[in-house]
DNA sequence: CTAAATGCAAACGCTTTGCTCGAAT
DNA sequence: ATTCGAGCAAAGCGTTTGCATTTAG
């Protein structure tokens, strides 16, 4: 990921596998389809969805994604492991698995979705702007601020959203082309 | 504005001036275009744009909104007032302010960004689920948390987002539709 | 066997852009 | 007089959808 925030779309990219702009992968690596059934695909089954051939090779790149992949990383691995997928149906898997809450969907800027594992439990992103990592992190202390917060204005709250935009402290290496931080996110 | 946050997009809707889905204008009644400066038109002369008449107007348009205005919305306002500006300036007026921090985008999801003045100082936003009506607010403590993290994570903070995401809390009356906050925002 | 999922390509909404004409400095 | 903005239409991107075909249960 090159850039965030609500700015200026990137241009120029398609629909087909190509590896640019990929930070890094972080698949662990994968069993073939014939293997155990997929942390999502119990889930699946769990709640009576169909099970076809592509939802369960979609179900595990999920289940083993450990970032944040967008639609066309997720269309990517699918065909690494095994190409018989259109984006079409990534699309429309990822959203009936979101459906099912069993996916969410994260709205970094960039204009692309991102999607995150329900079951790993509430927690918010802080994205290094210089190298498009994004870390998880949880906070008590701030759950009960937002709560907090809402009641002062008037209102239950009924769902937050916290990103913090962060850069390692540079010892003192010049570093690539040093992002600035998206437009509306100010410290 | 009827859905927010990273879901399904709305469809239908088209470059023209309708008026649906707005919640409320909030424009100030304006002046003509021979009155004094707008706020904006004033801080472009300070930075040396050149003012051409569509500028003046959408520089007006946005200095009197007192919301969030979408493109959309600045455009529709402009036309009302002096009808002779295509969408394409629009969106190149409200990039180019951007770029010389006037105005800050803000993405609240829903596919469309908003535009908000820099100068209105550091704030967060809490968005009433059930009218789609935006509510700014600061709070220090928020914000010293905030720093309080990224240090935590090892990060020094250059940006954040927060918003809130709330309900009314309703007395008995039944509510029209009530919304399902967006997705990834579990409180 | 039947309801539902897939693939493909076209459509859609928001945003940007190429180009020509017109206006500001 | 030159540089830069405006307008229009077309393109671009991420995402959704209509329809014919395949597949799961």
């Amino acid at each position: 990921m090159a850039d965030y925030g609500p700015g200026p779309r990137r241009m120029g990219r398609t629909h087909l596998p190509d590896a640019d702009h990929v930070i890094e992968t972080r698949t662990r690596p994968s069993l073939a389809a014939t293997e155990a059934p997929s942390r999502i695909e119990r889930l699946c089954i769990e709640r009576g969805l169909k099970m076809t051939g592509q939802r369960r090779l979609i179900a595990r790149v999920l289940s083993d994604a450990e970032d944040h992949p967008d639609v066309e990383d997720v269309y990517r691995r699918a065909l690494a492991l095994d190409s018989k997928v259109s984006i079409a149906t990534v699309y429309r898997t990822v959203r009936l698995l979101e459906e099912n809450g069993i996916l969410e969907k994260r709205d970094f800027g960039g204009g692309r979705a991102r999607y995150d594992l329900a079951d790993r439990g509430h927690h918010h992103h802080l994205i290094d702007v210089d190298s498009g990592r994004v870390i998880e992190f949880a906070d008590a202390e701030f759950d009960t601020l937002a709560k907090r917060l809402a009641a002062r204005l008037g209102f239950d709250l009924v769902g937050q959203r916290l990103e913090l935009f962060g850069r390692k402290p540079a010892p003192e290496s010049s570093r690539a082309a040093p992002r600035r931080p998206p437009a509306g996110t100010d410290p």
